[in-house]
This record gives C-alpha cells, sequence and structure tokens, in this order.
DNA sequence: GGCCGGCATTGATGCAGATCAATCCCGCCG
DNA sequence: CGGCGGGATTGATCTGCATCAATGCCGGCC
C-alpha cells in the first residue's frame, strides 16, 4: 500500500540493490563500503537452511530465490519471493527461520552479520531503514494471509501476477497498462507460492488464457494486455484495494 | 521461533505491556512517560480501519483486538490476533493497513504518532526495540501464511490452539503439560482467522474433543492436557519445529 | 417461569481443488 | 534426425470443506 521510498544506488553497487543505506551520509556510505562483499551462486543453490545459523546478511543484487518452509510430509510453502533489492537473514537473529534456495543464477551483496548489527547500533539511519523495509515485508506477509485464507485459486494466481507486475513497474521497468511478465519460477515454484497443486496452478493459467486476461508467449512469460482488468479479478477494487 | 526478550515494567503502566522501551535509560524513560496516555474503550469499538488515518499508536494493556481484511464481498480474513503488549499502528505510516476492532473492553497506552515518530528518530533503542517487535510480527505472519496455504482443518486448529497455549505460557502462566485456555474470541473470529467456515471450524472443535486431544469446559475455555500431543496435530515435529 | 435472540452445533448436499493418470511439449544429446 | 527426460498440460475421479438448513443451548428480560 506504501510505495517503497526511492533507493539510490550505493558506491559501486549496482543500480537499486542496497537497501540500506538509503540516506546514510559519506562516512556511514564508507562503512558500509569496506563491510560488503559481493558472491555469486548457481541456480539452484541453498542460500539458507531453516534452523541453521546464518553467518551473512545479504542483499540480492540480480537474479531470485525463494524463502520456503517444508513440512515433515513434504508439503511445501514459499513465504515469499526474493528479487533484487530483497533481504536475506534478518539482523539479531542468528538462525535462519525459513529455508532460501536461488531460483537463478544470483549476486549477492553480504556482510558479515555482527559487523552488520554493530553498524545497526551504531548508525540510526539503518536501523530506521531497516524498519521501514521489514514493515513493508510485513505488510506483504499479512497481505499474503488474506490471499490464502479466503480466495480461490484463480482469484490467487490473479493476485499473484498482478503483485508481480506492481514490483516490477515500482522497481523501474516503465508502467502502461499492458506489460510482458519475465517469471522468475516454475509452475511448481508457483504453486508452492499459492498453495495449490502444480494442476490446480496450470489449469488456473490456461483459464486466464482462454478469457483473454492474459496471454502466455512462451512457459515463462506471461503477457498482460490490461492491469487494471486483471486486477479485477484478484477481488482488487478500483482504487488500490489490497495488493502493495 | 525466538523467545520474546524480557519486557520490563515501565514506569506507571501495568507491568509487560510497555512494549516500546526495554533497554531506556531513565531520561529515555521519563521522555516516554510525559508522551503517553490511556485510553479506555468497549467491546466491539473500531480502533482503526483499512485506509484511514490512524493519529496514535498504542500497545494493548489489558483485553484484545482483532486485525483484519474485509473483501467487497464480504470474506473476512484475520491477520492478528492482538494480545497484551501488542502494538497497533506503524511509526511512519499514516494510514492503518487493516481494520482493528476490540473483541473485548480494552485498556490502551497510547502516543501520538508524530511524537512517536520523533521519539524514534531520536532514541535508537527504540527504534532497535521496534525493529525487534516487527521481526516478530514478520515470523508470526509467515508461519501462519504456512499454516493456510498448506494444512488441513483440523491442522489449522491445533496449530491456532497451540501458538495460543505457547503465546501465554511466554507471558507468565506457568507452563505444565496441562493447561486451560481463557479463548479471546468468538467461533466466528476463530473461523477468520483459520480462514474456514464457522460450521467447519465448529467440527473440528467437536473432532479435538472426542479424540481427547482437547477439553471443552465452556464455550470460552479449551482446557489441553498435553499440549505436545496436540503440536502433533498441528504438524509440529518434537523439537519446535513451525510454532513459535 | 417462559419467551426471545444470538451464538454454537449438527446434518445433508454440492463443488472447488486434490489426486491419480495419461499425454504433450521442447530442449538436449547421441 | 530420432530418442530421451523433465516440466507442463489435460482428463477422470475423489474428497474435504463450503453451503444450506435445522436444531440446540444459554443468558437476558418481561
Amino acid at each position: 500500500m506504501t510505495m517503497q521510498p526511492h533507493i539510490p544506488a550505493c558506491g559501486n553497487c549496482p543500480i537499486r540493490h542496497n537497501a540500506v543505506c538509503a540516506e546514510c551520509d559519506a562516512d556511514e556510505l564508507a562503512v558500509l563500503e569496506r563491510a560488503k562483499s559481493y558472491r555469486q551462486v548457481p541456480a539452484g543453490t541453498s542460500l539458507a537452511s531453516a534452523g541453521e545459523p546464518l553467518h551473512y546478511l545479504s542483499s540480492i543484487v540480480t537474479g531470485s530465490a525463494t524463502m520456503s518452509r517444508t513440512l515433515e510430509d513434504g508439503r511445501r510453502q514459499m513465504v515469499g519471493l526474493l528479487l533484487p533489492s530483497d533481504f536475506i537473514g534478518r539482523p539479531g537473529r542468528s538462525a535462519s527461520a525459513y529455508d532460501v534456495v536461488a531460483l537463478s543464477d544470483v549476486t549477492l551483496c553480504r556482510f558479515e552479520r555482527r559487523t552488520f548489527e554493530r553498524l545497526v547500533r551504531e548508525t540510526p539511519h539503518i536501523a530506521t531503514r531497516l524498519l521501514t523495509m521489514t514493515l513493508d515485508e510485513l505488510d506483504a506477509a499479512r497481505d499474503w494471509t488474506v490471499v490464502l485464507g479466503r480466495m480461490t485459486a484463480r482469484e490467487r494466481l490473479a493476485a499473484f501476477l498482478v503483485s508481480l507486475a506492481r514490483r516490477r513497474a515500482r522497481s523501474g521497468a516503465g508502467a502502461g497498462r499492458a506489460l510482458t511478465l519475465q517469471l522468475p519460477l516454475s509452475r511448481e515454484a508457483m504453486a508452492d507460492h499459492l498453495g495449490l497443486t502444480i494442476e490446480t496452478t496450470s489449469r488456473q493459467v490456461t483459464a486466464l488464457r482462454k478469457d483473454g486476461l492474459i496471454e502466455t508467449p512462451s512457459l515463462r512469460e506471461i503477457r498482460i494486455p490490461d492491469l487494471e482488468r486483471l486486477a479485477l479479478e484478484a477481488g482488487d477494487d478500483a482504487d488500490g484495494g489490497i495488493l502493495s
């Protein structure tokens, strides 16, 4: 519901990823510069496991990842889709609460956890910025709770596509009514996010296509001719309702 | 998954509610003392409406409230059950994202929003404390996402009762294997939280009772003879799995 | 005490989505 | 070019929960 504040490029980081230093002054930036390091990992790499200690906090520079939990009997639920500028790990928590797995090749900008926690203590701006980010994540998580608790399969898919489209629009990529999404996830990952099976997910994609709400140029692409019309399918009322 | 840090009584507030000043020094406490005021409201009062500006941030001293969203067609999903020490409103957000309604008579400890935001900026401890609280809420919201996305009606009810029991245990009330919960909500509110209908919720209460997992001395009380056994029903593996 | 109204329970039936089971599609590699 | 393999789609059937409809319970009030 709230716009992400503008996140400037920071030092030599690629644009828009270094979400922790929006208002830092030059000295603070220099400290962050010294503390960070980069890491590249291939698709499929586990970046964190539920319950395991996590020694680095990182933000995603390029690529995407899932954050999910798997129950003992194999049922899996994704709790977050991580895209560039999203954060992995929480200051003050030594263990990850969820499994994080790279969906594609990923570039991370990392901070050693202890160092980062010291920076947070010593730099009020960072704490405030982290609070804002965390509140955004909290809104997103609660909004998704409504989707999973009360929406039909069709509505869930529409809500997901709309939120993905809006997230993309927000981070650059000119808006306009029509747009083509590059899906960062497989049907299985989508199903895990939507709380559905692969089969139901696939059927709903087909259904939305037959109804002219989306087009599917390829498996990993979805073209949305009219975002507002799709948003209506997600139970989104005219003036910007549920979906951040 | 993480214990709430110890929250000391603060000034003349009743114990355990004033969640924002865990490590403040005397001066900071004095500032908070001056900034806060109390308010009592009867059951059913609306404390915030989705999209409406919220002029006060408050923490619950006594009583309980729901935080929920209602879709245009009437479907409702609760995104949070607010108990003593829980916080209403977010610093930096002028509008509430959800409806908040008092379930019982409620005592609030309030801070005027602008004042509070200034305190946050000027008092690093408060920002850090708020970040910790928000991270806890984020964990809880994501955990509930798993419940709503992948669990059966029976598992959802068990998960809810276990989380309620653990929350109560954490805030005082001696643990032990057996305990009696005072339910702060009606069957309808429970259903809204669980993402089910009233009827299904009621049937599952009956089912757990018939299976000896719970007893129901009265409509608003549930006795749990063996919390661990109930936790098993929620898909909680032995060593503390999902439920915070 | 008896009636009323709101919440809770229980029963009968319907349907959305899960499950089980074939294909289909397409990139890859011999 | 043809065969292989993994993801995606489509179809047939099953089932857990929603829906519709009584009925039960209890506290308040005349």
